[in-house]
DNA sequence: CCAGTATCCTGCAGGC
DNA sequence: TGCCTGCAGGATACTG
């Protein structure tokens, strides 16, 4: 389940794999992703161009070319980047393959089809509806400042607000529910009913387990791998995602588990207020 | 506008 | 063993 710490993984991968590298050509499946992949405009763009260095943008990847112009992606739930030699087998479920001088191809593979792979031309990427729609980077430094009152100004639970994209750019269910636990804060409650202070601690929470996480190469749970196919290394850490059930770490009471906001959510009835 | 829910998709786990 | 059901949850379309 790819959130912004996979996908910065990802992103860091390929920045030293791909970079310089001239994409020679492209093939596809055509089976529709989150939007159509559009085998055709992908051909007729990206042979010729030079990767860049990658961006990311909440949970998006950007690959930069030169000439200008980037392959937007998104992984979804299980999508993801491989880097392979040409020759080598390809995993069930690659829907895009873009082959490299130097003999080696970027695969995309999503068995779900959650994800996404389009081309931006220039001046696209400021009008594209899903980036323009993103909110802040949470491991911007001004997040504690200017994301607390946002939060403050709506009644749904925090945990729903922390996962909506268009709030906070780049966290799931994995890493909402760890700061929500290591903050001390109830998922359910109201941003509204939480005090300034306890939004600021908050928020903390959320870059410090982004931060550990991105450390350890992001949380493998069944589906993430960085572009070699190797898993991240942070699921050892996950206090409370995936514990249902299991002595809370910090004060020995029962993990409960509900849904939130439709999603699974795991908490401590005793020290999450 | 805001909050909540259904939807897409496949793989896997659990029950019988 | 095999079939069925439910769950996993990214973004987004829809409803109230």
């Amino acid at each position: 389940m790819p959130e912004l710490p996979e996908v910065e993984t990802v992103r860091r991968a390929l920045a030293h794999s791909l970079a310089r590298r001239r994409i020679v050509a492209v093939e596809g499946t055509g089976l529709a992703l989150r939007r159509p992949l559009d085998v055709p405009v992908l051909q007729a763009r990206l042979p010729g161009r030079t990767l860049l260095a990658p961006r990311r943008r909440g949970k998006f990847l950007l690959l930069d070319t030169d000439p200008s112009g980037s392959l937007l992606v998104h992984l979804g739930m299980t999508g993801r980047l491989l880097v392979a030699d040409a020759g080598s087998e390809r995993p069930r479920h690659t829907h895009l393959v873009v082959s490299l001088d130097d003999g080696r191809e970027l695969r995309f593979v999503d068995p779900r089809r959650f994800g996404l792979a389009v081309w931006l031309a220039p001046g696209q990427e400021a009008v594209d509806p899903s980036l323009a729609a993103l909110g802040l980077e949470p491991l911007d430094p001004t997040a504690p400042r200017l994301l607390p009152p946002l939060l403050h100004a709506r009644r749904a639970p925090l945990k729903a607000l922390l996962m909506d994209q268009r709030l906070v750019a780049g966290v799931g269910n994995i890493y909402a529910t760890e700061a929500l636990w290591r903050a001390g804060v109830r998922p359910g409650r109201a941003g509204c009913r939480t005090s300034p202070a306890r939004l600021r601690r908050l928020v903390l929470a959320v870059q410090e387990v982004l931060e550990e996480a991105i450390d350890q190469g992001g949380t493998t749970i069944r589906d993430f791998a960085g572009p070699g196919g190797d898993p991240g290394a942070f699921a050892v850490r996950l206090q409370v995602y995936g514990h249902a059930g299991a002595r809370c770490p910090r004060c020995g009471g029962t993990l409960r588990t509900t849904r939130l906001a439709g999603r699974s959510t795991v908490w401590c009835l005793r020290c999450q207020r």
